[in-house]
DNA sequence: GAAAATACTGACAAATATGTCATTATTATT
DNA sequence: AATAATAATGACATATTTGTCAGTATTTTC
């Protein structure tokens, strides 16, 4: 069910934000800081982010939402 | 501030998910039978929906998330 | 312009995201 | 290996999304 779907989902997210954040090379703290976003939930994939705290963060990183999601998930 | 910033990203998702909708030709009702995602809220730019919410219904459009944000908010 | 279809709004409960903080675990640095 | 830095986890309060339904408004069809 959507259930794995899901999960799968949050998955790649936490996995592409993670990657984002290290390769800009921030840490955490860094992030939380400027945005106000606790991305260790997001990172280990326990939640399931609104869009705008996904806005928040692609702003952070100087990205676009299309860009965001360019590499994850096709469907 | 972020209030207004999401506000026309809200705005900016209703609008899309109105126009790939109507587009395909679907009454709220017909993508609530199929996707249990009650669309309106969205369309009204009420609700800040998570992304799988939105992953669901870009499924349902059969579209992708990057495909999805492709026409909106440049950054 | 009446009837039918569709869309919008509001309310409520339940689930869950977010905000905040403290603690533990892991990793990096020396 | 000890220290320091960073990441992960857990708990809690608060805000908000989601699920569900009923009612109202708007639009479409005849």
């Amino acid at each position: 069910m959507g259930q794995v779907r899901d999960e799968q989902l949050l998955k790649d997210i936490a996995l592409r934000v993670k990657a984002l954040r290290e390769g800009s090379g921030f840490s955490q703290e860094e992030v939380y800081n400027a945005t106000e976003i606790h991305v260790a939930r997001i990172e280990t994939a326990k939640v399931n982010v609104t869009i705008s705290t996904l806005a928040k963060l692609c702003d952070f990183f100087e990205i676009s939402l299309a860009e965001f999601f360019k590499p994850i998930h096709k469907s």
